[in-house]
DNA sequence: CCTCGATAGTTGAAGCCTCAATGATCATAC
DNA sequence: GTATGATCATTGAGGCTTCAACTATCGAGG
């Protein structure tokens, strides 16, 4: 079936598309001694949010915000904090620090990888069928 | 800019949709305890290869290739040979339990991951689109 | 009150990944 | 021949990721 064949190079090209895509991030916020996941966490924190959320908008387990979280609470970007009445959650904000650095961040972030150079019709499609990909893979 | 709105969102889509890819075929690979890193690497040795190479395909670092081969080399699905006269260079060939291994390894990784919902003209666009990005992203 | 099931966050194990440094081998130039 | 620089694979450190197991806390029913 040729589908078949069209659908696994259009698999491997997203795979490979996304690590291309990182590898660039990645460049460019090594000058502020960030890695990607650190960096897509204070994109998040734009206000405090329970870890849980984090770990929502992040698309990963709980577990490994934890971790995250660690690393940057030990350069005192962010803080856990009470601020409920529910002792389980902890929620993330932001030191005077992080959100310094926070604002270079989303600069790094919306700094357009490559893809400035598709022209705007087809940047329209594109997104339109990575949409409707993900939302029929379940 | 609204452009780079919509490059933020493609960024983003592209990202969620890598690790949905990832996460589908690595419930489908849970069967033969093999991880999404060791499947891909099995799908490459087709006939046996240098070490080097294979890292290109996979497009990492041969440090890393070393970690994977040594756990399959350990399961007894692949081996570590010197075919040429070069010393340096390891090729990874396939055991026989290797090549059983990888035959269904073939039938998951070409088996579709909901993409199949989209019209084969949708199909066609998106591939375009998506070689067109990757060739432009530097 | 108090037990019982659910939920928030953490920990530990296993694997993946990159980078920098190392040891072995090769190829070339002196 | 031998020194020099490049190349292949490996190792170690640091970080990311998931899963399963655990602790603490919460909420509801008895």
């Amino acid at each position: 079936m040729a589908e078949r064949r069209r659908q696994e190079e259009i698999v491997r090209l997203v795979l490979e598309l996304s690590k291309t895509l990182v590898s660039h991030y990645q460049a460019r916020l090594a000058e502020l001694h960030l890695t990607s996941p650190q960096a897509m966490l204070l994109h998040q924190l734009d206000d405090p949010l329970p870890m849980n959320e984090v770990a929502g908008k992040l698309h990963c387990d709980p577990s490994n915000v934890t971790g995250i979280v660690d690393r940057l609470e030990g350069r005192g970007l962010i803080e856990r904090q009470h601020l409920t009445k529910d002792r389980r959650v902890k929620h993330l904000a932001l030191t005077a620090e992080g959100r310094r650095l926070r604002r270079r961040v989303e600069t790094i972030l919306s700094s357009a990888p490559g893809l400035s150079t598709l022209p705007a019709a087809d940047q329209a499609a594109l997104q339109d069928l990575l949409e409707r990909s993900l939302a029929s893979g379940n």
